[in-house]
DNA sequence: GCCTCCATGTCAAAATTATATCACAGACTT
DNA sequence: AAGTCTGTGATATAATTTTGACATGGAGGC
Protein backbone atom coordinates (compact mmCIF):
# COMPACT_ATOMS: atom_id res chain seq x y z
CA UNK A 1 0.00 0.00 0.00
CA UNK A 2 1.06 3.12 -1.01
CA UNK A 3 1.41 6.49 0.96
CA UNK A 4 -1.94 7.80 2.56
CA UNK A 5 -2.70 11.41 1.63
CA UNK A 6 -3.88 13.89 4.35
CA UNK A 7 -5.22 16.90 3.27
CA UNK A 8 -5.04 19.08 6.53
CA UNK A 9 -7.48 22.54 6.75
CA UNK A 10 -6.12 24.22 9.71
CA UNK A 11 -5.12 28.07 10.18
CA UNK A 12 -3.65 28.14 13.14
CA UNK A 13 0.20 27.09 11.98
CA UNK A 14 1.24 25.94 15.88
CA UNK A 15 -1.21 23.22 14.69
CA UNK A 16 -0.74 22.44 11.53
CA UNK A 17 2.58 21.92 12.67
CA UNK A 18 1.69 18.86 14.90
CA UNK A 19 -0.26 17.26 12.34
CA UNK A 20 2.70 17.07 10.01
CA UNK A 21 5.17 15.97 12.75
CA UNK A 22 2.53 13.67 14.18
CA UNK A 23 1.89 12.15 10.28
CA UNK A 24 5.70 11.92 9.53
CA UNK A 25 6.20 8.39 8.82
CA UNK A 26 5.97 5.99 5.94
CA UNK A 27 2.58 5.71 5.61
CA UNK A 28 1.07 9.27 5.59
CA UNK A 29 1.55 12.56 3.70
CA UNK A 30 0.57 15.42 4.77
CA UNK A 31 -0.20 18.88 2.80
CA UNK A 32 -2.18 21.69 4.95
CA UNK A 33 -4.01 24.55 4.00
CA UNK A 34 -4.81 27.63 5.71
CA UNK A 35 -8.16 27.87 4.01
CA UNK A 36 -10.98 25.68 2.72
CA UNK A 37 -10.41 27.69 -0.63
CA UNK A 38 -6.93 26.96 -1.15
CA UNK A 39 -8.10 22.73 -0.70
CA UNK A 40 -9.90 23.31 -3.18
CA UNK A 41 -7.77 24.86 -5.30
CA UNK A 42 -5.58 21.80 -5.36
CA UNK A 43 -8.54 19.56 -5.68
CA UNK A 44 -8.93 21.77 -9.27
CA UNK A 45 -5.13 21.13 -9.77
CA UNK A 46 -6.44 17.36 -9.68
CA UNK A 47 -4.68 16.70 -6.36
CA UNK A 48 -6.14 13.76 -4.64
CA UNK A 49 -5.96 12.92 -0.99
CA UNK A 50 -7.08 9.81 1.00
CA UNK A 51 -8.58 11.87 4.25
CA UNK A 52 -9.47 15.41 4.99
CA UNK A 53 -9.07 16.93 8.90
CA UNK A 54 -11.13 20.17 8.47
CA UNK A 55 -11.26 22.44 10.92
CA UNK A 56 -14.91 23.94 11.50
CA UNK A 57 -13.20 27.27 12.61
CA UNK A 58 -12.06 29.12 9.85
CA UNK A 59 -11.10 32.51 8.27
CA UNK A 60 -12.81 32.60 4.93
CA UNK A 61 -15.40 30.00 3.52
CA UNK A 62 -16.90 28.37 6.94
CA UNK A 63 -16.00 24.90 7.51
CA UNK A 64 -19.63 23.62 7.39
CA UNK A 65 -20.06 24.79 4.01
CA UNK A 66 -16.56 23.50 2.88
CA UNK A 67 -17.99 20.40 4.28
CA UNK A 68 -21.21 20.50 2.05
CA UNK A 69 -19.27 21.51 -1.16
CA UNK A 70 -16.73 19.15 -0.33
CA UNK A 71 -19.79 16.04 -0.46
CA UNK A 72 -21.86 17.98 -3.08
CA UNK A 73 -18.61 17.79 -5.44
CA UNK A 74 -18.99 14.32 -7.46
CA UNK A 75 -14.94 13.57 -7.10
CA UNK A 76 -14.68 14.54 -3.39
CA UNK A 77 -17.68 13.17 -2.13
CA UNK A 78 -16.45 9.75 -0.87
CA UNK A 79 -13.20 11.18 0.84
CA UNK A 80 -13.75 10.56 4.70
CA UNK A 81 -13.44 13.69 6.49
CA UNK A 82 -12.91 13.76 10.14
CA UNK A 83 -13.99 17.50 11.13
CA UNK A 84 -12.06 19.37 14.39
CA UNK A 85 -13.38 21.81 16.54
CA UNK A 86 -13.51 23.44 19.83
CA UNK A 87 -14.34 21.44 22.59
CA UNK A 88 -18.06 21.60 23.78
CA UNK A 89 -19.26 22.78 20.22
CA UNK A 90 -22.03 20.63 20.24
CA UNK A 91 -24.01 22.23 17.67
CA UNK A 92 -21.60 22.10 14.83
CA UNK A 93 -20.32 18.84 15.49
CA UNK A 94 -23.77 17.28 15.25
CA UNK A 95 -24.19 19.59 12.60
CA UNK A 96 -21.24 18.39 10.94
CA UNK A 97 -22.10 14.77 11.07
CA UNK A 98 -25.36 15.35 9.68
CA UNK A 99 -23.79 17.02 6.45
CA UNK A 100 -21.57 13.70 6.02
CA UNK A 101 -18.66 14.33 7.97
CA UNK A 102 -17.38 10.71 8.86
CA UNK A 103 -16.08 11.31 12.29
CA UNK A 104 -15.33 13.84 15.15
CA UNK A 105 -12.78 15.13 17.20
CA UNK A 106 -13.00 17.84 20.23
CA UNK A 107 -9.75 20.62 20.66
CA UNK A 108 -7.64 19.49 22.28
CA UNK A 109 -6.94 16.20 21.40
CA UNK A 110 -4.50 14.24 21.84
CA UNK A 111 -2.27 13.06 18.93
CA UNK A 112 -2.27 9.26 19.52
CA UNK A 113 -6.37 9.46 19.47
CA UNK A 114 -6.03 11.69 16.13
CA UNK A 115 -3.83 9.29 13.98
CA UNK A 116 -6.43 6.40 15.40
CA UNK A 117 -9.10 7.99 13.90
CA UNK A 118 -7.76 8.77 10.92
CA UNK A 119 -6.37 5.09 10.74
CA UNK A 120 -9.81 3.88 11.53
CA UNK A 121 -11.56 5.77 8.95
CA UNK A 122 -9.00 5.34 6.03
CA UNK A 123 -9.20 1.43 6.57
CA UNK A 124 -13.17 1.95 6.64
CA UNK A 125 -13.19 3.85 3.29
CA UNK A 126 -10.72 1.25 1.68
CA UNK A 127 -12.52 -1.21 2.68
CA UNK A 128 -16.24 -0.53 1.23
CA UNK A 129 -14.88 1.41 -1.36
CA UNK A 130 -14.69 -1.69 -3.44
CA UNK A 131 -12.63 -3.67 -5.96
CA UNK A 132 -16.00 -3.30 -8.02
CA UNK A 133 -17.77 -0.96 -10.08
CA UNK A 134 -20.91 -1.74 -11.15
CA UNK A 135 -23.54 0.09 -13.04
CA UNK A 136 -26.18 -1.40 -14.63
CA UNK A 137 -25.04 -4.34 -16.57
CA UNK A 138 -22.13 -3.69 -16.72
CA UNK A 139 -19.70 -4.43 -13.54
CA UNK A 140 -15.73 -3.98 -13.30
CA UNK A 141 -14.12 -6.37 -10.89
CA UNK A 142 -11.34 -4.18 -10.52
CA UNK A 143 -9.21 -6.64 -8.31
CA UNK A 144 -9.61 -9.47 -10.91
CA UNK A 145 -9.21 -6.93 -13.97
CA UNK A 146 -12.56 -8.67 -15.24
CA UNK A 147 -15.15 -6.97 -17.17
CA UNK A 148 -19.31 -8.40 -17.84
CA UNK A 149 -21.39 -7.68 -20.05
CA UNK A 150 -24.93 -8.67 -18.56
CA UNK A 151 -23.05 -11.66 -17.05
CA UNK A 152 -20.50 -12.03 -19.96
CA UNK A 153 -16.63 -11.81 -19.90
CA UNK A 154 -15.18 -9.26 -22.32
CA UNK A 155 -11.13 -8.57 -23.05
CA UNK A 156 -10.77 -5.25 -22.89
CA UNK A 157 -7.28 -4.01 -23.34
CA UNK A 158 -5.48 -2.24 -20.72
CA UNK A 159 -6.33 1.35 -22.38
CA UNK A 160 -9.76 0.40 -23.09
CA UNK A 161 -10.10 -1.05 -19.08
CA UNK A 162 -8.91 2.18 -17.83
CA UNK A 163 -10.78 4.34 -19.85
CA UNK A 164 -13.69 2.55 -18.96
CA UNK A 165 -13.13 2.13 -15.29
CA UNK A 166 -12.48 5.97 -15.57
CA UNK A 167 -15.83 6.97 -16.68
CA UNK A 168 -17.98 4.24 -14.92
CA UNK A 169 -16.20 6.26 -11.45
CA UNK A 170 -17.48 9.04 -12.74
CA UNK A 171 -20.73 7.94 -13.77
CA UNK A 172 -23.56 10.18 -14.98
CA UNK A 173 -20.98 13.05 -15.06
CA UNK A 174 -19.41 14.33 -18.21
CA UNK A 175 -15.82 13.84 -18.14
CA UNK A 176 -13.72 15.82 -20.66
CA UNK A 177 -11.64 14.90 -23.37
CA UNK A 178 -8.56 16.65 -21.23
CA UNK A 179 -8.97 14.76 -18.42
CA UNK A 180 -9.84 11.40 -19.78
CA UNK A 181 -6.14 12.00 -21.66
CA UNK A 182 -4.70 13.14 -18.55
CA UNK A 183 -6.08 9.94 -16.60
CA UNK A 184 -5.77 7.73 -19.01
CA UNK A 185 -3.05 8.48 -20.66
CA UNK A 186 -0.07 11.21 -19.42
CA UNK A 187 -0.67 13.36 -22.50
CA UNK A 188 0.60 17.07 -20.81
CA UNK A 189 -0.69 18.53 -24.55
CA UNK A 190 -4.12 17.99 -25.97
CA UNK A 191 -3.16 18.77 -30.16
CA UNK A 192 -5.86 17.32 -32.44
CA UNK A 193 -5.55 13.34 -32.24
CA UNK A 194 -8.06 10.66 -33.23
CA UNK A 195 -6.90 8.17 -30.29
CA UNK A 196 -9.44 8.78 -27.71
CA UNK A 197 -12.51 8.42 -30.00
CA UNK A 198 -10.63 5.05 -31.38
CA UNK A 199 -10.70 4.03 -28.14
CA UNK A 200 -14.30 4.72 -27.03
CA UNK A 201 -15.05 3.17 -30.36
CA UNK A 202 -14.17 -0.33 -29.53
CA UNK A 203 -14.93 0.12 -26.17
CA UNK A 204 -18.51 0.55 -27.46
CA UNK A 205 -18.46 -2.11 -30.02
CA UNK A 206 -17.28 -4.42 -27.37
CA UNK A 207 -20.00 -3.68 -24.87
CA UNK A 208 -22.49 -3.64 -27.66
CA UNK A 209 -21.38 -7.72 -27.91
CA UNK A 210 -23.69 -8.17 -25.14
CA UNK A 211 -26.44 -5.57 -24.23
CA UNK A 212 -28.53 -3.25 -26.64
CA UNK A 213 -28.06 -0.11 -24.19
CA UNK A 214 -26.02 2.57 -25.12
CA UNK A 215 -23.84 2.99 -22.03
CA UNK A 216 -21.27 5.74 -23.20
CA UNK A 217 -22.34 8.76 -24.29
CA UNK A 218 -20.97 11.44 -26.13
CA UNK A 219 -21.51 15.13 -25.22
CA UNK A 220 -20.58 17.34 -27.55
CA UNK A 221 -17.85 19.85 -27.30
CA UNK A 222 -16.56 18.76 -24.12
CA UNK A 223 -16.31 14.92 -23.75
CA UNK A 224 -18.02 11.53 -22.67
CA UNK A 225 -20.14 10.20 -20.02
CA UNK A 226 -21.08 6.85 -18.81
CA UNK A 227 -24.75 6.30 -18.34
CA UNK A 228 -26.86 3.57 -17.84
CA UNK A 229 -29.91 5.99 -18.77
CA UNK A 230 -30.26 7.57 -22.25
CA UNK B 1 -14.11 -27.31 -3.10
CA UNK B 2 -17.31 -27.95 -2.30
CA UNK B 3 -20.38 -25.85 -2.42
CA UNK B 4 -20.39 -22.58 -0.43
CA UNK B 5 -23.35 -22.09 1.82
CA UNK B 6 -24.76 -18.63 1.97
CA UNK B 7 -27.18 -17.22 4.52
CA UNK B 8 -29.22 -14.74 3.31
CA UNK B 9 -31.46 -11.98 6.33
CA UNK B 10 -33.78 -11.07 4.23
CA UNK B 11 -37.61 -10.14 4.97
CA UNK B 12 -38.81 -9.19 1.73
CA UNK B 13 -39.65 -12.09 -0.14
CA UNK B 14 -39.27 -10.78 -3.64
CA UNK B 15 -35.69 -10.16 -3.06
CA UNK B 16 -34.45 -13.61 -0.84
CA UNK B 17 -36.03 -15.37 -4.55
CA UNK B 18 -33.71 -13.26 -6.40
CA UNK B 19 -30.48 -14.37 -4.15
CA UNK B 20 -31.77 -17.88 -4.88
CA UNK B 21 -32.01 -17.35 -8.40
CA UNK B 22 -28.58 -15.63 -8.62
CA UNK B 23 -26.33 -18.28 -6.61
CA UNK B 24 -28.67 -21.16 -8.19
CA UNK B 25 -25.52 -22.96 -9.40
CA UNK B 26 -22.61 -25.92 -8.59
CA UNK B 27 -20.62 -23.16 -6.29
CA UNK B 28 -23.62 -21.56 -3.78
CA UNK B 29 -26.13 -22.64 -1.77
CA UNK B 30 -28.45 -20.43 -0.29
CA UNK B 31 -30.92 -20.31 2.79
CA UNK B 32 -32.73 -17.78 3.28
CA UNK B 33 -34.23 -16.81 7.14
CA UNK B 34 -36.64 -13.75 7.33
CA UNK B 35 -35.59 -13.01 10.54
CA UNK B 36 -32.14 -12.26 12.10
CA UNK B 37 -33.72 -14.47 14.99
CA UNK B 38 -34.33 -17.83 12.48
CA UNK B 39 -30.46 -17.58 11.61
CA UNK B 40 -29.13 -17.88 15.24
CA UNK B 41 -31.57 -20.81 15.59
CA UNK B 42 -29.79 -22.14 12.94
CA UNK B 43 -26.36 -21.96 14.53
CA UNK B 44 -27.69 -23.62 17.51
CA UNK B 45 -29.00 -26.34 15.32
CA UNK B 46 -24.52 -26.55 14.53
CA UNK B 47 -25.37 -24.86 10.93
CA UNK B 48 -22.91 -23.44 9.32
CA UNK B 49 -21.94 -21.24 6.49
CA UNK B 50 -19.27 -19.43 4.49
CA UNK B 51 -20.72 -16.03 4.68
CA UNK B 52 -23.84 -14.12 4.88
CA UNK B 53 -25.81 -11.57 3.70
CA UNK B 54 -27.47 -9.40 6.67
CA UNK B 55 -30.72 -7.18 5.36
CA UNK B 56 -30.16 -4.07 7.94
CA UNK B 57 -34.12 -3.42 7.55
CA UNK B 58 -35.44 -6.30 9.21
CA UNK B 59 -38.36 -7.09 11.28
CA UNK B 60 -37.77 -8.26 15.00
CA UNK B 61 -34.42 -7.79 15.76
CA UNK B 62 -32.31 -5.00 14.16
CA UNK B 63 -29.82 -5.26 11.71
CA UNK B 64 -27.11 -4.12 13.65
CA UNK B 65 -27.68 -6.26 16.33
CA UNK B 66 -27.44 -9.44 15.04
CA UNK B 67 -24.22 -8.16 13.10
CA UNK B 68 -22.95 -7.59 16.91
CA UNK B 69 -24.25 -10.43 17.99
CA UNK B 70 -22.60 -12.44 15.06
CA UNK B 71 -19.16 -11.07 15.41
CA UNK B 72 -19.59 -11.49 19.60
CA UNK B 73 -20.19 -14.99 19.15
CA UNK B 74 -17.03 -17.89 18.88
CA UNK B 75 -18.19 -19.46 16.21
CA UNK B 76 -19.59 -17.11 14.43
CA UNK B 77 -17.17 -14.18 14.65
CA UNK B 78 -14.86 -15.18 11.51
CA UNK B 79 -17.73 -15.52 8.83
CA UNK B 80 -17.34 -12.57 6.24
CA UNK B 81 -20.47 -10.24 6.56
CA UNK B 82 -22.03 -8.63 3.40
CA UNK B 83 -24.55 -5.64 4.86
CA UNK B 84 -27.28 -4.47 2.39
CA UNK B 85 -29.16 -1.59 3.22
CA UNK B 86 -31.09 0.94 1.53
CA UNK B 87 -28.90 2.98 -0.80
CA UNK B 88 -27.49 6.46 1.14
CA UNK B 89 -28.44 5.01 4.14
CA UNK B 90 -24.45 6.10 5.07
CA UNK B 91 -25.05 5.97 8.84
CA UNK B 92 -26.04 2.25 8.70
CA UNK B 93 -23.14 1.68 6.31
CA UNK B 94 -20.34 3.02 8.30
CA UNK B 95 -21.63 1.64 11.59
CA UNK B 96 -22.22 -1.67 9.85
CA UNK B 97 -18.66 -1.73 9.01
CA UNK B 98 -17.43 -0.29 12.14
CA UNK B 99 -19.04 -3.21 14.10
CA UNK B 100 -16.88 -5.92 11.63
CA UNK B 101 -19.30 -6.21 8.60
CA UNK B 102 -16.75 -7.00 5.71
CA UNK B 103 -18.30 -5.53 2.78
CA UNK B 104 -21.25 -3.44 2.06
CA UNK B 105 -23.86 -3.26 -0.52
CA UNK B 106 -26.35 -0.81 -1.46
CA UNK B 107 -29.96 -1.16 -2.79
CA UNK B 108 -31.31 -1.48 -5.53
CA UNK B 109 -27.80 -3.09 -6.44
CA UNK B 110 -27.08 -5.25 -9.46
CA UNK B 111 -27.09 -9.04 -9.12
CA UNK B 112 -23.35 -9.41 -10.67
CA UNK B 113 -21.66 -7.10 -8.32
CA UNK B 114 -23.30 -8.98 -5.60
CA UNK B 115 -22.62 -12.03 -7.06
CA UNK B 116 -18.62 -10.60 -7.48
CA UNK B 117 -18.93 -9.54 -3.48
CA UNK B 118 -20.13 -12.63 -2.29
CA UNK B 119 -16.92 -14.30 -4.11
CA UNK B 120 -14.81 -12.04 -3.34
CA UNK B 121 -15.38 -11.94 0.47
CA UNK B 122 -15.05 -16.37 0.43
CA UNK B 123 -11.71 -15.92 -0.98
CA UNK B 124 -10.88 -13.61 1.21
CA UNK B 125 -11.67 -15.00 4.15
CA UNK B 126 -10.59 -18.83 3.17
CA UNK B 127 -7.00 -17.42 2.08
CA UNK B 128 -5.85 -16.76 5.56
CA UNK B 129 -6.73 -20.40 6.20
CA UNK B 130 -3.98 -23.21 5.76
CA UNK B 131 -0.86 -24.44 4.64
CA UNK B 132 -2.43 -25.71 1.60
CA UNK B 133 -3.53 -23.92 -1.31
CA UNK B 134 -5.62 -25.64 -4.02
CA UNK B 135 -7.04 -24.33 -7.39
CA UNK B 136 -8.49 -26.59 -10.04
CA UNK B 137 -5.68 -29.66 -10.10
CA UNK B 138 -3.06 -27.98 -8.80
CA UNK B 139 -1.97 -27.96 -4.97
CA UNK B 140 0.62 -26.31 -2.94
CA UNK B 141 1.27 -27.97 0.23
CA UNK B 142 3.61 -25.43 1.78
CA UNK B 143 3.94 -27.28 4.80
CA UNK B 144 5.67 -29.69 2.64
CA UNK B 145 6.66 -27.89 -0.20
CA UNK B 146 5.44 -29.56 -2.81
CA UNK B 147 3.23 -29.13 -5.57
CA UNK B 148 0.88 -31.66 -7.20
CA UNK B 149 -0.70 -31.37 -10.51
CA UNK B 150 -3.37 -33.54 -11.50
CA UNK B 151 -1.98 -36.03 -8.39
CA UNK B 152 1.36 -35.74 -10.43
CA UNK B 153 4.36 -34.21 -7.83
CA UNK B 154 6.23 -31.58 -9.93
CA UNK B 155 9.50 -30.52 -9.30
CA UNK B 156 10.23 -26.70 -8.80
CA UNK B 157 12.92 -24.72 -8.37
CA UNK B 158 12.52 -22.55 -5.12
CA UNK B 159 11.86 -19.41 -7.29
CA UNK B 160 9.07 -20.97 -9.35
CA UNK B 161 7.75 -22.21 -6.32
CA UNK B 162 7.55 -19.00 -4.59
CA UNK B 163 6.09 -17.10 -7.83
CA UNK B 164 3.19 -20.26 -8.03
CA UNK B 165 2.48 -19.55 -4.81
CA UNK B 166 1.77 -16.04 -4.35
CA UNK B 167 -0.19 -16.45 -7.91
CA UNK B 168 -2.14 -19.54 -6.45
CA UNK B 169 -2.40 -17.28 -2.96
CA UNK B 170 -4.50 -14.41 -5.08
CA UNK B 171 -6.15 -16.71 -7.08
CA UNK B 172 -8.03 -14.95 -9.60
CA UNK B 173 -6.63 -11.62 -8.83
CA UNK B 174 -4.30 -9.85 -11.17
CA UNK B 175 -0.72 -9.64 -9.48
CA UNK B 176 1.27 -6.62 -10.97
CA UNK B 177 5.05 -7.82 -12.10
CA UNK B 178 5.52 -4.91 -10.19
CA UNK B 179 4.33 -7.18 -6.69
CA UNK B 180 5.55 -10.12 -8.11
CA UNK B 181 9.26 -8.74 -8.43
CA UNK B 182 8.81 -7.15 -5.08
CA UNK B 183 7.29 -10.21 -2.99
CA UNK B 184 9.86 -13.04 -5.13
CA UNK B 185 12.96 -11.38 -5.64
CA UNK B 186 12.88 -8.14 -3.51
CA UNK B 187 13.73 -5.87 -6.48
CA UNK B 188 13.30 -2.08 -5.64
CA UNK B 189 14.14 -1.61 -8.87
CA UNK B 190 11.74 -2.47 -11.76
CA UNK B 191 13.87 -1.77 -14.95
CA UNK B 192 13.60 -3.83 -18.09
CA UNK B 193 13.91 -7.63 -17.11
CA UNK B 194 13.24 -10.88 -18.92
CA UNK B 195 13.62 -12.59 -15.48
CA UNK B 196 10.27 -12.56 -14.67
CA UNK B 197 8.83 -13.95 -17.76
CA UNK B 198 11.23 -16.74 -17.96
CA UNK B 199 10.14 -17.90 -14.65
CA UNK B 200 6.66 -17.78 -15.86
CA UNK B 201 7.44 -19.78 -19.05
CA UNK B 202 9.38 -22.75 -17.19
CA UNK B 203 6.12 -22.73 -14.24
CA UNK B 204 4.16 -23.12 -17.46
CA UNK B 205 5.65 -25.63 -19.03
CA UNK B 206 6.01 -27.32 -16.11
CA UNK B 207 2.78 -27.31 -15.17
CA UNK B 208 1.69 -28.59 -19.03
CA UNK B 209 3.49 -31.90 -18.40
CA UNK B 210 0.24 -32.78 -16.86
CA UNK B 211 -2.32 -30.66 -17.76
CA UNK B 212 -4.64 -29.56 -20.65
CA UNK B 213 -5.34 -26.75 -18.76
CA UNK B 214 -3.89 -22.87 -18.87
CA UNK B 215 -3.50 -21.51 -15.29
CA UNK B 216 -1.73 -19.15 -15.65
CA UNK B 217 -2.97 -15.84 -17.57
CA UNK B 218 -1.54 -13.12 -18.97
CA UNK B 219 -3.19 -9.72 -18.24
CA UNK B 220 -0.91 -7.40 -21.28
CA UNK B 221 -0.18 -4.34 -19.45
CA UNK B 222 -0.74 -5.43 -15.73
CA UNK B 223 0.59 -8.64 -14.53
CA UNK B 224 -0.21 -12.19 -14.05
CA UNK B 225 -3.34 -14.43 -13.09
CA UNK B 226 -3.83 -17.35 -11.73
CA UNK B 227 -7.10 -19.20 -12.63
CA UNK B 228 -8.71 -22.44 -13.21
CA UNK B 229 -11.20 -20.39 -16.00
CA UNK B 230 -10.18 -19.55 -19.14
C1' DG C 1 -35.12 23.23 -45.16
C1' DC C 2 -30.41 23.55 -46.85
C1' DC C 3 -25.59 24.53 -46.29
C1' DT C 4 -21.36 24.87 -43.95
C1' DC C 5 -18.34 24.14 -40.24
C1' DC C 6 -16.31 21.46 -37.05
C1' DA C 7 -16.33 17.88 -33.57
C1' DT C 8 -16.59 12.97 -33.81
C1' DG C 9 -16.69 8.49 -35.97
C1' DT C 10 -14.46 5.07 -38.87
C1' DC C 11 -10.93 2.41 -41.08
C1' DA C 12 -6.76 0.09 -42.07
C1' DA C 13 -1.92 0.49 -42.17
C1' DA C 14 2.08 1.56 -39.48
C1' DA C 15 4.42 2.16 -35.26
C1' DT C 16 5.14 0.94 -30.81
C1' DT C 17 5.29 -1.95 -26.80
C1' DA C 18 4.82 -6.05 -23.92
C1' DT C 19 5.69 -10.51 -23.51
C1' DA C 20 7.68 -15.02 -25.09
C1' DT C 21 11.47 -17.58 -26.35
C1' DC C 22 16.18 -18.83 -26.92
C1' DA C 23 20.87 -19.50 -25.96
C1' DC C 24 24.31 -18.89 -22.98
C1' DA C 25 27.09 -17.66 -18.80
C1' DG C 26 28.00 -17.24 -13.90
C1' DA C 27 26.99 -19.08 -9.42
C1' DC C 28 26.17 -22.79 -6.56
C1' DT C 29 25.64 -27.86 -5.34
C1' DT C 30 26.88 -32.36 -5.24
C1' DA D 1 33.50 -31.76 -13.24
C1' DA D 2 28.75 -32.41 -14.15
C1' DG D 3 24.44 -30.74 -13.15
C1' DT D 4 21.14 -27.30 -11.49
C1' DC D 5 19.34 -22.86 -10.90
C1' DT D 6 19.17 -18.01 -12.14
C1' DG D 7 19.70 -13.91 -14.55
C1' DT D 8 20.66 -11.42 -18.97
C1' DG D 9 20.85 -9.83 -23.53
C1' DA D 10 19.28 -10.62 -28.34
C1' DT D 11 15.69 -11.63 -31.04
C1' DA D 12 10.99 -13.14 -32.29
C1' DT D 13 6.18 -12.84 -31.85
C1' DA D 14 1.97 -11.14 -30.77
C1' DA D 15 -0.96 -7.66 -29.12
C1' DT D 16 -2.05 -2.98 -28.60
C1' DT D 17 -1.86 1.78 -29.72
C1' DT D 18 -1.40 5.56 -32.71
C1' DT D 19 -1.98 8.02 -36.84
C1' DG D 20 -3.58 10.18 -40.95
C1' DA D 21 -7.00 10.24 -44.43
C1' DC D 22 -11.60 10.33 -45.03
C1' DA D 23 -16.69 9.89 -43.74
C1' DT D 24 -20.47 11.32 -40.99
C1' DG D 25 -23.64 13.96 -38.61
C1' DG D 26 -25.23 17.64 -35.36
C1' DA D 27 -25.88 22.79 -34.61
C1' DG D 28 -26.32 27.30 -36.04
C1' DG D 29 -26.78 30.70 -39.83
C1' DC D 30 -29.29 31.69 -43.82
Amino acid sequence: MNKHKIFVVEDDRSISGLYEIAFDSEEFEVECFERAEDMFRAFEKQEKCDIIILDLMLPGMNGLDALKLLKAGESTKSIPIIIVSAKGDEKDKVEGLNLGADDYIAKPFGMLELIARVKANIRKSTLAGGEIISVGEITVNNAEHRVLVAGNEVQLTLKEYKLLKLLMERCDNVVTREKILTAVWDYEYFGETRTLDMHIKSLRSKLAQFTEAQYIHTVRGVGYKFSKNK
